[in-house]
DNA sequence: TAAGATTGAGCCGTCAATCTTT
DNA sequence: AAAGATTGACGGCTCAATCTTA
């Protein structure tokens, strides 16, 4: 295996990090500054409120890409602020199903018209609709290579 | 002005923030398990390295997105391990030059060979250089629209 | 008054240990 | 013994306040 990567790649991985970084600065700045909480809590919301009957923590670790004691402690918060609700689970009781709520669900809709604002503004913007899907194609292949094929859409609450 | 992003726009949006979460990970958790401190460090050891005479917090702040107390804070431990050391500004004594040490270059020498392969593992593999240079190419754009002209390169310290 | 930089308080993520159930 | 989940301790980040110099 060749372990020294090429310019182009060094090139792509430098930018890759640091396109994110300011993008992802820059729409949660955006949101913060409009009274909303963290993405974190949209992208949670979101995976919930696909699944009627609530999810468990250890799908959670899987979707999100995070540790299970920090689903833990997002579940807390989330629940504190009465977006999320903790449900036992009757066929394995160390289990446990967290699902979302009302509050969680108006909360979706509030913050995805002034989310989808900041993508069309930090990315959309500088791309027509032909470079935007070369540039999903190409990263989806970072994606799918080593995540079991978590499908990776950050779809609205409501397309209206 | 358009507030509405293209579904093309979403799904890049969503694949940006996945794919780098991702393979950011992925390549941290190689360099920790090589017992490497985190890549934050290697990047303003980086530009340090740059600089002969050293470089102004202030300066450092915009080079790598972070606010000015976090890089204060950054060059405490970066000190302490000594791997870089702190300058008195005699023009402006309310500034201070921050400078690598040779410890510093010793850990950019040695960090590089596993970051290198990292970066192959995780994000060379997956394309040609044709295809590595489309895709550093549009992820420029998100980049020059907002930062004051800053090269972003990760080059190494040495191309052997 | 403003710029460069640091500091204290509090929140969040990480590590290892723990608890419960299988 | 292992899986699902939580907790305590600790380190790093964030906010606001502070200090020094221009």
């Amino acid at each position: 295996m060749d372990d020294n990567p090429s310019r182009p790649v060094i090139l792509a991985w430098a930018r890759l990090v640091k396109s994110q970084q300011q993008a992802l600065a820059a729409v949660e700045a955006e949101l913060k500054a409009a009274g909303y909480p963290p993405l974190e809590w949209y992208d949670i919301l979101l995976e919930l409120q696909r699944e009627e009957s609530g999810i468990r923590p250890v799908e959670l670790e899987s979707r999100l890409l995070l540790a299970q004691h920090n689903i833990s402690r997002l579940v807390d918060r989330l629940q504190k602020a009465g977006h999320v609700e903790r449900r036992r689970c009757k066929e394995d009781r160390r289990g446990q199903f967290v699902a979302i709520t009302d509050s969680g669900r108006l909360l979706l809709q509030a913050m995805w018209p002034a989310y989808r604002a900041a993508i069309q503004q930090h990315v959309g913007k500088h791309f027509n609709d032909q470079e935007a899907a070369s540039l999903a194609a190409l990263l989806g292949r970072l994606i799918s290579a080593s995540t079991a094929g978590g499908t990776v859409t950050c779809s609205p609450v409501s397309t209206a």
